[in-house]
DNA sequence: GATTTTGTTTTACAAATTTCAATAGAAATA
DNA sequence: TATTTCTATTGAAATTTGTAAAACAAAATC
């Protein structure tokens, strides 16, 4: 628990009586490389606070074809958010690329957090305003950068992740097929 | 005001004193046609409840060369939503299509309205949850849809925007050239 | 350790998109 | 109204990207 508290604390001081209700809510969870968290179609209940692992979004297009939405590392919040905010089916699936440990919290436990602790909305508005930077930050990069670029960027900011899990998540993530990043690497090298 | 007020009581029942608060921090503006809200490079402080008019996000590309980011409409919130949050330069320009009625609120007003009233976070949360979502959507579009189906998307949500505004901003919008929309079209019909 | 499966790279070809250039139309301005 | 500027369309060439198939490499499974 000590890493949310302190991710959380990051943001807001928490007094003990409110954190006690919120922690009280929160389910520890692991889950081996490669499960499913969240089923296209399903209405995300939970959502989680990765204390180790890979997680990933991912929309099925054809049979066998599939695109990656996201990337969710440790030390962020995982979801299928936006059936969880509408509670609707989701439109992609939730995926543990690496073993992980989640601390998940219901949807309507997290209602009673929001309607029963002082500083329940203001922590939700930050994780909130938080994941918009991170999706807008994508969406740019997707209207403006070129693949290569895109590529350039992940290797950046997550070399590790480039190591550790197959390329063709991280073509379909960038937005190409993995024989056009396959072209795009051997450009840069 | 009414227009504002009833938005957000769709959100939340808000007393007078909250309310009082809030709107008395609001400015009405008036901006003609082409006006630009927010420079590439200011740090953005305001966000604006749309009373009436179509805005733009623009980010620049090479001289002469632009991508449409957004567009934001009536009843909706605008900002340099990212420079807002994080309060650092913008990397996206907030100009007006069409003679636009806001009613904005400063970032250091704003954040008096969440320390001093009892809803200003509820609202704030519910408020970023629905830009998150509309982001949310805009991501899953340009990664999964082709270019005619974000076309047809926007003609099926925004027939109007379509009649009224330059087509180019369509296509730096939908991700394509001016040259490759007016063949999408030519197909489609 | 051998076998099978999965992932990556390469090639040739096809399809889609951009670029460049030209033109016609629409809108704005003098 | 005439003129200028901006916008939309079209064609042809060039570039990029995807598709399909094959070869190879790496990883997982037996």
């Amino acid at each position: 628990m000590k890493n949310i508290r302190d991710y959380i604390e990051t943001i807001t001081k928490v007094n003990d009586e409110d954190w006690n209700l919120f922690s009280s809510k929160l389910h520890k969870k692991r889950f081996p490389k490669k499960s499913i968290l969240t089923k296209i179609g399903e209405v995300e209940n939970y959502i989680s606070f990765i204390e180790e692992g890979v997680v990933r979004l991912v929309i099925p297009k054809n049979d066998e074809d599939e695109m990656t939405f996201g990337f969710s590392f440790q030390n962020e919040f995982i979801s299928a958010y936006d059936s969880f905010l509408t509670q609707t089916p989701s439109i992609y699936q939730v995926e543990t690329l690496t073993e992980t440990r989640l601390l998940s919290i219901s949807y309507s436990d997290l209602q009673k957090v929001y309607e029963q602790t002082q500083i329940g909305n203001l922590i939700g508005r930050l994780v909130s305003e938080g994941l918009y930077l991170l999706k807008s930050k994508r969406t740019y990069s997707l209207l403006v950068d070129t693949a290569e670029q895109r590529y350039l960027n992940l290797f950046t900011e997550r070399p590790n992740l480039i190591k550790e899990i197959p390329l063709k998540y991280i073509a379909s993530y960038i937005g190409v097929t993995p024989q056009s990043l396959s072209r795009i690497r051997k450009q840069i090298t």
